[in-house]
DNA sequence: TGTACATCAGTGAACGCGCGTTCACTGATGTAC
DNA sequence: TGTACATCAGTGAACGCGCGTTCACTGATGTAC
């Protein structure tokens, strides 16, 4: 019901662009959801992405000339998504308390969110195409700059010269993605298994923020 | 030149069973051959690897019933390797002088010389079939608690609980599962990087057992 | 040891199917006058 | 504002191709007597 003239956007009256747009973030979507059903995004072809967008075969081509370049604009979405996770947990940070375990929560809550595009991400990162690989690998480094600039920013490890504490983000990054794939697998609706994955990530990033501290003089050995 | 009448194994006088192993192995070394080649396993064909193989199509049922079988048969043979890879470091860690750093050599080299079989787990480890990622994740596991086991005999980490070597060699072999991968898509001959990439993996390897040690504490904690 | 038969790894041909890609098209939307 | 033309997202049909799978087969190897 169209309660004003000023045309709300629910009505079919788009622009030609804003349809093209739409359908584009429907073969994206549709890419995600076949992923979802357990799927490689490898092994997807064109006619069944366009199949599950909705759309005929061919017209897949007025958006992206092949799977690889849907897969790029997808691992860009991811991307975003890394920064806006990056930003929820500096949010959830600056309160009181443990702040290591507030944090893995944030991230849990977030795999479970964006599940289709952790499972992309998990899924291509060492396995399809190198061209994607090389693209994930690319939005990781910069995710693990940006944690670093955040340790920095913060004040701990100031012993942590800013290579050292990129390898240390390295570490973390690293167990984060590795616990992403758990999640991931885990059966749905298994709290009790979910909170157990969840408090041996907490222990494993205790042990490495524990190793960092100790790092330091490591550091003024070398 | 065969020399005795004991007729050694290199003429083809092999009987039917020897024969029906050595096209097996020939349908293994093919898919990984194919890997090799960039492809990953999960788009692999059944007609791609026979004519890899150099048998026909069909002869591939003889052998395995799809591909996911093949696959599964590629796994146990990744086990093996990961036993092996053990007891290696092990011997390379009962001599004197910078433990870590030689044991961390001794996987490089490793992963370098079992090139296609690490390429395989790492793409598969959760890229395609569930039951392939399954049975990788079950090898992994038993190789961290091979590892566990490994530091308990060692006598180090003396205070940490098995659950809790266990997370710590969950961390470590993590951190070597992402190390392989960045080693397998390292442009090859490019010594320099790949000495900076060992060293990184050397020192993160470094902030996890020095997390470890100050993990005792945490222990007495909880 | 010799013979007759069974086994079975690998062959060759054929099938139906979904794939990626091309082509000429349609008709609604956008633009220029 | 109205008209005439251009643009272009999506259509429908067609193509050649490699795929997985089936079938009846061949002929060397293995086995029983």
């Amino acid at each position: 019901m169209p309660s004003s003239s000023s045309a709300p956007k629910r009505v079919d009256s788009l622009s030609r662009h804003e349809r093209k747009d739409l359908t584009r973030r429907n073969l994206l979507q549709a890419a995600l959801h076949l992923i979802g059903e357990g799927r490689s995004f490898t092994s997807l072809g064109i006619r069944e992405i366009a199949r599950e967008a909705g759309i005929v075969p061919n017209a897949f081509y007025r958006h992206f000339r092949n799977t690889d370049e849907l897969g790029l604009a997808l691992v860009e979405e991811v991307g975003i998504t890394l920064r806006r996770l990056l930003r929820e947990a500096r949010q959830a940070g600056i309160s009181e308390g443990d702040v290591l375990r507030r944090s893995v929560q944030v991230y849990h809550a977030y795999v479970k969110q964006n599940r289709l595009q952790f499972m992309f991400i998990s899924g291509e990162r060492s396995g399809g195409s190198r061209l994607l690989r090389l693209a994930i690998r690319n939005d990781v480094n910069h995710f693990t700059s940006e944690m670093a600039q955040d340790f920095r920013q913060l004040g701990v490890y100031k012993d942590l010269s800013t290579a050292g504490l990129q390898m240390v983000c390295g570490l973390i990054v690293n167990s984060m993605l590795a616990a992403a794939i758990d999640i991931l697998d885990l059966p749905p609706d298994q709290p009790l298994l979910e909170a157990e994955m969840s408090e041996n990530f907490v222990k494993q990033m205790r042990v490495v923020l524990l190793g960092a501290a100790a790092w330091k003089e490591e550091g003024r050995r070398a």
